[in-house]
DNA sequence: GATGAATGAGTGTTCATTCAT
DNA sequence: TATGAATGAACACTCATTCAT
């Protein structure tokens, strides 16, 4: 691995565990068995390494949820998907996936930023999947009639609950992917 | 208000919405309209400021739990009871709240800080409440067969996530508690 | 004991163990068990309360000098007598006694300083006394013809230096004075 | 000279002359005539800087004093050696001699501080030397027989008062040096 | 590509001191 | 006499960043 990789994936790493601003150049440099002025070698400072991780993240995360497709005449098959997909992907890259989900209020209020763009990028994304999928359901008689702006929040809330809950790898309980599908598809589906 | 409830509410007002690092101990006092040493008068320091507030917020959300005592026959009634008291505590102490549920893994992970003995504390009161209502409904027939150790974290990450979710006030949707209720009783209760 | 008396003991403690600049307000106030205000209705300030500290030592020190005398015919008697109330002083108000003989190359050459002045006194009085002595003592065949202004100045270094040693209370060997005192008579006086 | 020379050799100055805790970064910055931020790029910080100063002083010294040697019949040649040995140390390097000999006591009275065990070096090396000095010289004959412990510690007193006095170049008295050695001989050695 | 030395701007914190009571 | 609350000025120290090589 180059020393650049080495470096984003400490950054990234300790980004993650403690935040940006409790994360020091410093000390990316020394985890990642580099010298300082080499972070400013290639990236312009320690904000650009983060923006740089943080869109890296966004981008592999997007285009994971893009394999989704517009597919398929189950629409819970299709919300199936989405939250395995989510799994996966806390699973494969969890340090940005956990920064994605975890952009302090001030940023995300301030619509400069890029966690604000990528957080609604996520959110958009999520959103109107979600909404075709719950409109879709319940034309053809396959899920209940719920209010569907409202319950797509709710699943929104569960998946970024879910994102946080792995991240932080605490509550290390079994069988978690399959509680989450089977909730929902309970929720969700007639009988 | 005292010079020192302003000082707190400042600072719970801007941590929750900066972080703890990026808030600086000059930015509390100028916003509070107090200088800078009497945080110290007050407190120890920045850290235990952030502490007091914490353990405050904490007290007051455990303290509002408990009001939901052991509860009534009907499961549900309980969970929906729950449900509808987060919203409650978000709407009345949004900052507090907020913190309780962002501390970072690194002090997540470290067992010695009080972030992750507060949020241990929240995760094991919900563990218990949900876990016996589950059970019970479970055994009454009031509820579904499911994993109740998963399914209990799938509630708990569905709490979090809207927590998170309404402390940010982006996305405004009428509509939500009402929504969260349904879906969870359409989950879990039988016909 | 008055709080005043209590707060100019301790302050006189601290000041001798730690130094002007180590020793803060809140600690002789807490260690006088007094309150700090308190030390500003009886002093100007810190540094005044350090002077008159200075200054009642000073007076003490010098009170002490003058009760030897211009006295007698034998002029080793009364360099031992010198010796003697040294020793004597240092075990009565060693705090102050310390602060005399430790200022700091700074203040000291500061010709404006208390401590300037206050150790210049000490100086003048020891050098016209001793030169006294050792004038008298050549005159009449008692002493040895040993060079006056030199020989003042080993012993004034001699008396500081043991002053601080003892002050210290570090080498508490036995039989200090007296050694002291036959340590000089050898070298001064003729058998 | 490099900046970290300049910075050590102007702090050393600084501590000397005014004490460690009068003594700020920001003046030792500008009297060596660089950042402050510099001075903890070369010392963890301002203690650390102190406690290098101080240890190379007293490298220096106790180096000194092993030229001594064991050396020699006669004991008050030895003696005459360690006094000439003393006003030259203090010549050639007097900011770090002054700072060896004027711990204040709360220092010197704290076993883990490193001044207490640089002081402790350097009475432990005088007193082990002068106990041998005169033991053999009172053994031989050619010193008066005196108590050997009292005796070693006035004239590691004595030493100790002329370092100060000539640290703080107040008495600017000529033949200081051979006054001091003739007054140790007449009063030890047997004509 | 890589680094040792260096810095401007700012941080949390402490201090002696004052004020209102 | 006595104090709880408050502050201006300064402190040691750290940070992201740059420069010369």
């Amino acid at each position: 691995m180059s020393k650049k990789d080495t470096l984003v994936k400490t950054a990234a790493r300790l980004f993650a565990a403690q935040g940006f601003d409790a994360t020091t150049t410093i000390q990316i440099a020394r985890e990642a068995r580099i010298t300082e002025p080499l972070i400013y070698y290639h990236f312009k400072g320690k904000e650009d390494l983060f923006l740089h991780i943080l869109e890296k993240g966004s981008d592999g995360y997007l285009s994971r949820m893009k394999t989704l497709g517009e597919g398929g005449p189950v629409q819970f098959k299709r919300i199936e998907k989405l939250i395995t997909l989510h799994f996966d992907i806390v699973r494969d890259m969890p340090d940005e996936t956990y920064l994605i989900a975890s952009a302090c209020p001030a940023r995300l209020r301030d619509e400069g930023d890029v966690c604000a763009r990528i957080a609604e990028t996520q959110r958009k994304f999520l959103t109107s999947y979600l909404r075709d999928c719950l409109k879709k359901g319940m034309a053809s008689g396959e899920f209940w009639k719920v209010p569907v702006e409202p319950t797509v929040n709710v699943l929104i809330a569960l998946i970024n609950g879910l994102i946080r809950q792995r991240c932080l790898r605490l509550e290390q309980v079994r069988g978690m992917k399959k509680a989450t599908i089977e909730f929902c598809r309970r929720s969700l589906c007639k009988p």
